[in-house]
RNA sequence: GGCGGGGUCCCCGAGUGGUCAAAGGGACGGGACUGUAAAUCCCGCGGCUCAGCCUUCGCAGGUUCGAAUCCUGCCCCCGCCA
């Protein structure tokens, strides 16, 4: 593969490759490049956003290149004050490194160990306020207001603070610190990113090319894939999970999905059920395997297209030193909701014994009439219920 | 330092003495429909031993028969001017 292909390949479903020309020029120079990616130790649970990222540092090690993982173990040391909610937990040294380590593990499904060095940035950022300055000298504060973000929040009178000003110049020293030949991010880190260029130049060493990849809308196909949304499949999640979370995107994220997780076009002539059943298959098999992908299915079928229990329905347990079993405390104690919500449910018709809806009539049955059943709350939501003989 | 605005049930946001567990929207949950898609419709959404009771409206006191609503102190946030 020549430059000019490979600088094809690479930019392959990226949004930005910037300076113009500038991945090409590197990769003509035939060395290794140093790829950096920047991590926040903060929440190590990859999901399927943040693969896509992944996968594109994957594509260069595969052609020869090093990727440069930098995990920000002194910024979340002091706590990052971004996004609306001001506090945001300050990590211990112990937390972080369990964070690391996690994510690590989690980022070994899509990154090659061979070609990775990982690094941590309270090696360099633990600097002298001197140090410090000579950093934060380089851009203005207008500069630094262009982030969209904080120019949103600056026109809406929203709360900036210095701290969350100094980040992306922290940042921009860690391109500086392992000497980053490119640094990859998602289409919101693209100002970082570019500034990283900016700081390189003032410290006197090469500046990066940047790349940016789109951000995954997530299941609700609205906003971005992240765990604060609640709205992301992560690559741990089991096969089942992975499958059911995928099945339930709109279709019209069909398309981004195929192509940012598969790297392929959706199928053509295809129902967008049977694209999206592929799609699920394809995505578990990559993270548990092709045999565990047609299980999940097999799974999902016979659970919500022939409506049985499913394989791994957990059993509660209920004491039978009363006659009868009170229903909303059964529900509470089998699905971790409150009883009133217990209640709720129960009244709408949305409580079934194997299959037959309860709670019409009284909240309290017999025991013989629960005992060996299965519990439905909605139409995910299951539990095998056991009275136990013996109170205890 | 001065002036002004504000903290309400997950989020946004009404509510300025009783009719407020607190409008409305979003998110979420249940039902209908269905492909765990979209759209649409209905219901629900503090807790409990649930036709009743208990605890909520930044925190702590106070006034009142009665407060999210009034008073006092405190904490926190935002803006403007300097």
């Amino acid at each position: 593969m020549n430059p000019r292909e490979a600088a094809a390949w690479l930019s392959r479903n990226a949004v930005d490759s910037l300076p113009v020309g500038a991945l090409e020029r590197k990769l003509a120079e035939g060395r290794p490049l140093r790829v950096k990616l920047g991590i926040d130790p903060t929440a190590p649970d990859i999901h399927f956003g943040f693969t896509v990222v992944l996968q594109k540092l994957r594509e260069f090690q595969d052609l020869g290149h090093v990727v440069v993982l930098i995990i920000g173990d002194y910024t979340a040391r002091v706590g990052d004050p971004s996004g609306r909610s001001a506090t945001r937990p300050v990590l211990s040294p112990a937390e972080i490194d369990a964070n690391a380590r996690t994510f690590q593990d989690q980022a070994l499904k899509v990154l090659d160990s061979e070609r990775l060095e990982v690094r941590f940035n309270g090696e360099w950022l633990d600097m002298s306020m001197e140090d410090l300055f000579r950093l934060a000298r380089i851009p203005t504060v207008a500069q630094l207001l262009e982030r969209d973000d904080f120019a949103k929040r600056f026109a809406a009178h929203q709360p900036i603070s210095v701290l969350e000003l100094l980040y992306p110049l922290l940042q921009g020293y860690d391109s500086v610190a392992v000497r980053a030949d490119l640094e990859l991010g998602g289409t919101d880190q693209k100002f970082n990113l570019l500034l990283g260029r900016d700081i390189q130049r003032a410290y006197g060493v090469p500046e990066q090319a940047i790349l940016t990849m789109p951000l995954l809308t997530g299941t609700d196909g609205v906003a971005k894939m992240s765990k604060s949304v609640g709205n992301y499949i992560g690559v741990t999640d089991p096969p089942g999970e992975m499958y059911g979370k995928t099945l339930s995107i709109p279709d019209g994220s069909l398309g981004d999905w195929y192509r940012l997780l598969l790297g392929s076009e959706p199928p053509a002539d295809v129902l967008p059920r049977d694209a999206k059943r592929a799609l699920a298959r394809g995505l578990v098999a990559r993270f548990h395997g092709q045999e565990a992908a047609e299980a999940a299915e097999a799974e999902f079928d016979r659970v919500h297209i022939q409506r049985e229990a499913p394989d791994d329905t957990p059993t509660v347990s209920w004491p039978a030193d009363r006659s009868d079993v009170h229903l909303p405390a059964l529900l509470a104690d089998a699905f971790g909701i409150s009883t009133s919500e217990a209640r709720r449910s129960l009244a709408q018709g949305g409580v079934k014994l194997d299959g037959e809806v309860v709670g019409n009539g009284s909240l309290d049955l017999p025991a013989d009439a629960v005992d060996g059943k299965v519990l439905q709350l909605g139409k995910r939501r299951f539990a095998r219920v056991q009275v136990e003989p013996d109170a205890g």
